[in-house]
DNA sequence: CGACCATTTGATATGGATCAAGCGATGTGG
DNA sequence: CCACATCGCTTGATCCATATCAAATGGTCG
């Protein structure tokens, strides 16, 4: 499952129409904005950690490749979601582009020096480093359980995340769901015809779900 | 009455010393010390967290029991770690003591206060909150591998972070491993065991474990 | 239309769970 | 001080969920 060769990200200017309702905090103001083709990468495990990311479009995955070649994908980010602040110095995974996405990337020390002046972007920085520490969390409560949870969870998650829609564009493939909750693509397409059998979901094609009876999901997300 | 057992004259050093060695931060001086037995519980999930802790002696696991009675435990905090600090406003875990144990107990909103004005302090305190995303990312990763990779990757996180003596003291049962690393006793039991013919460790008794090929763990953990 | 890729579906294999029993250490009451 | 209960751990036999291997189907783009 090799990744296609990486395509040389484009800077851009700022371009004329900017998802406005991205920028709605002082950060944003520092940021310029970039397009990542799909599989891009934007940074890699081992770098130092120079920017924060923040989504505008698409979706980005971070992820980290063992020895043996399998992948863990720790996070998908959507729209609106920060990514990239890391605890340490280097970044602790690899990002890339789920699809093609426009990213705002702002400069870190730029972002701190303001943190420092501005108690109202820390506490902002924090609650992102909070939020992403919560994700961790769940996504490990998410690893022990079966893979009808695992999915249900999953599922349950993308819903909550995505705009009020009932149907789910899946911006991942299955490959990609599957390196995130430790399974295979194989029980991944399994469990959701299984879901389907059961009325719980509705697959109207391979990257649209619609949740119809999220009792019943949220239930096997015990 | 654990320790007692392994007597290394040269190390040891009057109760009151190893105390004060804890204390190496400016937050130290604000808290109280609190004893807690075997098991005691220090902070229970949705309780408002009030207070932060540092481990002064002991052990204290944090964990969550799912709806179907199954337990994660979601770290175990040895001498000199700090936790409790949350990203919201209540414990998302309980916290239990693993064996009877020595904590500092300190006030939140101090801790916060102080942060406020040294500078030093808030570093400690975003420190420690990094640390705590990293060992959750960690976790992660350990819980998509094999039950050889995760006993091996517990042991190897166990010896790292325990003073330099070869064997390791687990302050914890079979049980508590297991609700650790997503796996049942008996595969835990196994796996020890299965090690121990293959020389990588030594078990003079079930609660210590000597790490005779560390290199052989460590590769297991791919 | 044809090639390619993602996804689904089917058949079989297997690692770890489950069920069950034995064992050793620790503690308790007689 | 012993007999016995208890508890944590180990070991054995069997089962089952998910992985693996394999092939068919469908969707997309030249």
């Amino acid at each position: 499952m090799l990744q296609q060769a990486r395509t040389i990200p484009t800077r851009q200017v700022p371009p004329t129409a900017v998802a406005r309702q991205a920028f709605d905090s002082p950060l944003d103001m520092m940021g310029t904005q970039m397009r990542f083709g799909r599989n891009a990468e934007v940074y890699g495990e081992d770098e130092p950690a120079e920017y924060l990311y923040k989504v505008i479009s698409g979706a980005v995955r971070t992820y980290k490749v063992l020895a043996d070649g399998r992948r863990q994908i720790g996070a998908f980010y959507l729209p609106g979601d920060i990514f990239g602040l890391e605890a340490g110095d280097d970044h602790a995974f690899s990002a890339e582009a789920v699809s093609d996405s426009q990213v705002l990337v702002i400069k870190r020390s730029a972002a701190m020096d303001m943190a420092a002046r501005d108690s109202t972007v820390a506490r902002q920085l924090r609650t992102v480093t909070g939020r992403e520490l919560q994700r961790a969390q769940e996504h490990v409560l998410l690893l022990i359980k079966s893979a009808q949870e695992r999915v249900a969870g999953f599922l349950v998650e993308m819903a909550r995340r995505a705009p009020g829609a009932s149907t789910i564009q899946l911006a991942m493939s299955r490959q990609d769901i599957a390196d995130y909750l430790g399974l295979t693509i194989e029980t991944i397409s399994r469990t959701l015809t299984q879901f389907e059998k059961s009325a719980a979901i509705a697959l109207p094609s391979a990257r649209q779900i619609e949740i119809r009876n999220r009792a019943a999901l949220t239930r096997l997300n015990s």
